[in-house]
Order: C-alpha cells, then sequence, then structure tokens
DNA sequence: CTCTCAAATCGAACTTTTTCGATATGATTT
DNA sequence: AAATCATATCGAAAAAGTTCGATTTGAGAG
C-alpha cells in the first residue's frame, strides 16, 4: 500500500483504484465516508442517518470495507467504523497518478485522423 | 465549478462528485482518463487500445463526459476528447473534502453504544 | 449526388448492484 | 439458559450498468 503506481494502459493496475472510486460511486457511501472522516463511529449512529434498513447499510459498509478505505472493529455486540488513513491516501495519489500527464504516450502514435 | 463545498449529510451535495467518482468506477474509463491526461485524442486512438466495439466505446465516453471530466470536440468527422482540469480539481477537491475531519459531527451525539 | 468513413444512438441480452425481509450469529442482559 | 440486542448473511426482486450488432447521423471524398 506504500506505493501505487500506475502502469500505463494495463488493465489489472488500475483495478485496485477503481475498486475505491466503484466504492464513491454511490451517495450514501460519499456520505458515510464523510461522517467517518471526523472519526470512527458505530453502525447504529450511522444508521440513525439515513432511510434505508440495517441489512442495506451493513451491505454498503461491506463494500466500503472491502474497498479498503474503512476498516471496522468489533467490540462487543457493536462495530466500529473508520477510514484507513493510508487507503485514503492511496486513493488521492490514484486520482493524480491518473489525472497527470506522463512520458511515452499514444499521442505521437500514427492514427488516421492526424495526416 | 468554482467552489465545491460539501454540506454535511445532505444528499444532493454529494452527487455531483459521486457522478465523477462513478465515472472513475470502471477499470477501463479510468485507463482512458489516463490515456487522455497526457494530451487530447481522437476517439479512434483510444478504440485501438482496447478489445471493445465501437460502439461500447461511445457509451463510456458519453458518461465520462457526462460526469464533467472529459469534454468532446469535433472536428471534421473525427471527435477529439480531452480533461476538463477545472472538473479534475473538482475531483480532487470534493476527495479531500470527503475525507477531512469538520466541525460540528453527529460524533458527539447521543448513542447507545457509548453509555 | 452518391459513397465512404467516424461516431452516436437504438434495442436487446446479459451482468452487476441495490434493496429489503427473514434468518443466523455472536455478545450482553436478565 | 433464555431473552435481547447489534450486526452479518441469505435469497429474491427490482434497478442500473455493460456490451454488442444494427442502424442512423453527419461530414468529407470521389
Amino acid at each position: 500500500m506504500e506505493q501505487y503506481k500506475v502502469q500505463q494502459y494495463a488493465a489489472e493496475q488500475y483495478i485496485g483504484g477503481t475498486k475505491i472510486f466503484k466504492a464513491l460511486g454511490d451517495p450514501r457511501r460519499v456520505m458515510i465516508v464523510d461522517m467517518l472522516s471526523s472519526g470512527e463511529l458505530c453502525a447504529c449512529m450511522i444508521l440513525e442517518k439515513f432511510e434505508m434498513s440495517q441489512s442495506t447499510l451493513s451491505h454498503h459498509m461491506k463494500l466500503l470495507c472491502e474497498s479498503g478505505l474503512v476498516k471496522g472493529r468489533n467490540e462487543g455486540k457493536w462495530t466500529y467504523y473508520s477510514l484507513d488513513e493510508d487507503v485514503v491516501n492511496v486513493a488521492h495519489r490514484f486520482l493524480s497518478a491518473i489525472t497527470t500527464a506522463k512520458e511515452n504516450t499514444i499521442h505521437a502514435e500514427h492514427c488516421d485522423c492526424r495526416i
């Protein structure tokens, strides 16, 4: 998780970052991340803020955890969730990587529309 | 597009950013953004790099354009695509906003698990 | 004016995601 | 040990996303 290199145009390299973005591709999950940015919260607290069944929240939390952005911690019958700052940083770096100009691109290659 | 404020926990505020992340929630679209980060490309050039039908690429480009990340420009029978740097910056700021600690959070509120 | 080419749109099949109620699990309370 | 509570998992239904071939559109070339 230390370094995240984007190797050009080889799909596997993009999967991890894509998984994070996919997790953030839903308004409620983004709202949950926003809530967690100020610190750990138990599932029951998050559930209170949404009109959503308990099983649906559990599903969203699972996706967030699978992306790596969020960590879960069990304490007794409660589960506490928090952001994984390392993965948050991976997300930032990945977004930077894919939006920053690079060397060795396909821009110099031949194409009909450049004749 | 100048400022992007995240108002806490009101879904509408998150929709724009979510749309960008949703656009980035697919490996091929991320690869296309990566390609475009080094400059404008015509659709035919992008198509060459993927095993994908022309109509599928067109669909992905439409999603990227609708998110705002990518702009299309017609020139003769060709279409050239490029990143919209303003929206790229919106994406960065939005990601920062939702992952940065804030005031007035729900963390101080009462919850059974905090008795 | 017709043909060709690049790209967009359409329509259908397929896959994935979302959602919920019901049930299971695992811990605390009585 | 039985009841209760928080959360996870299951299964099914509905919604959304992906993909492709076929067709349309719109621009240039012959």
